[in-house]
DNA sequence: ATATGTATTCTTGTATACAAGTATTACAGT
DNA sequence: ACTGTAATACTTGTATACAAGAATACATAT
């Protein structure tokens, strides 16, 4: 009954692995060896061909053949079509989610916000999207999908990289207000509101992409012109 | 410029052994031992491991620590949201296909149902699946959406184990007139019949969920009730 | 100086050996 | 017949050894 979920070190190189990709502490388009990270991490070669296993299929990471393992470039096409899928289902969700009536729910979202107001003041960018997270998250629990949310998260991947880059561009604030927007559309049960708020909240990531693109353009794949 | 692809002993076994799942070749909650998958495709436990990594990620196989590794049972909430999200990225999708004006699109549209028509015909469901497979594949690519179909494509893994149960009493005729009419509906730009038609169809595959599930319930996993 | 062929080194792909749990079985004692 | 316990056989998790393709360095020829 204890499940004290012994983590394996494969599981462990997997998590560690993920979070430096995502967090650009490895960056797009560096090499990194097999042998490399097995010292790096303290572990054998094993664990973490399993961690890059998995990463190779969500598509952090590109194994080529023999000739090395990079981390994956970021790719305009993957963060496109993760920003649709994303809108999308975020989208639907929050039309069911302004329909419910959850004290509870209200206050966890509420909850999150003030959390992400906190990290503001205390320059914590890392803890402002933790809150985040955990917000969007509530919302796919208020309609019993957090199933749903997994995937959205699957998709956020590719798309969160891009959102490191513009961290210093990008004013928090501006995304607080969008997020105590949406709380009061869901408060008020306005479904209008909430679609509305909630697209422009989404869309705000893409907009300097471009100009990330061409800033940072060794962290990303060539263009499509290319092959 | 080749491109020969040479496919890995790891590759090869993740292809077979997730065809072996979704066909239900082996039986959900079925126990599958390393070693013996490593006799049964000749070769050694390593790229074994790697496919059951991946599969593991995917969700259609578990490891139970050193205790042994089954195939998945079918999980009612993963079916449920699976559909979930098939259901909003490819209502999406289709309104906007209808509104691309492509006589290759049809053209390719029409020749997926061909085959279909052929394969019942035939009698063989499997080549109806695969066809129908590539018909809602074409939808994305009218729409350059291709990279939203593998996140559709890997949502659906989940309900095509209960789909294929349910091969013997679905009519694959009633299947094959619902693409005529999207078909139509997609010549005649014809928006609204368009999500009204993909919508039931779409939900075709969730009308007997229950049924199967009390027909062969040792295929799923037990109630939430349980833990 | 450029190009080409070759040796060397590096990196991944696969197999195997070993370690550490887990489930099953055998069996003693009652 | 039954229960508790120890022994045993399995299964996965990890480490290491080996094989083979890919990149690199370098010598040689033109």
């Amino acid at each position: 009954m204890a499940n004290i979920t012994e983590i394996s070190a494969g599981e462990s190189a997997y998590r560690e692995i993920r979070n430096r990709i995502v967090s650009l502490d490895l960056k797009p388009n560096q090499t990194i060896g097999e042998t490399y990270l097995a010292d790096e991490l303290g572990m054998s070669r094993t664990p973490i061909r399993e961690a890059l296993t998995r990463l190779s299929s969500e598509g952090l990471i590109d194994f080529r053949s023999r000739a090395g393992t990079i981390v994956s470039p970021i790719r305009f096409d993957a963060v496109i079509s993760a920003q649709y899928v994303r809108e999308k289902l975020e989208l639907a969700i929050i039309e069911e989610a302004v329909k419910v009536k959850s004290k509870r729910a209200v206050f966890n979202i509420r909850q999150a916000i003030d959390e992400q107001q906190f990290a503001i003041l205390e320059g914590d960018t890392a803890g402002f999207f933790v809150a985040d997270e955990r917000m969007h998250r509530h919302f796919s629990e208020m309609t019993d999908r957090v199933a749903v949310w997994s995937v959205i998260s699957e998709a956020k991947k590719h798309m969160d990289r891009v959102r490191r880059l513009s961290l210093q561009k990008i004013d928090l604030n501006v995304l607080l207000s969008d997020h105590l927007l949406i709380l009061e559309a869901i408060e008020n049960h306005d479904v209008d509101a909430a679609r509305s708020i909630v697209t422009t909240h989404l869309r705000r990531v893409m907009h300097d992409l471009d100009n990330l693109a061409e800033q940072h353009s060794d962290y990303f794949e060539l263009a499509k012109s290319e092959k």
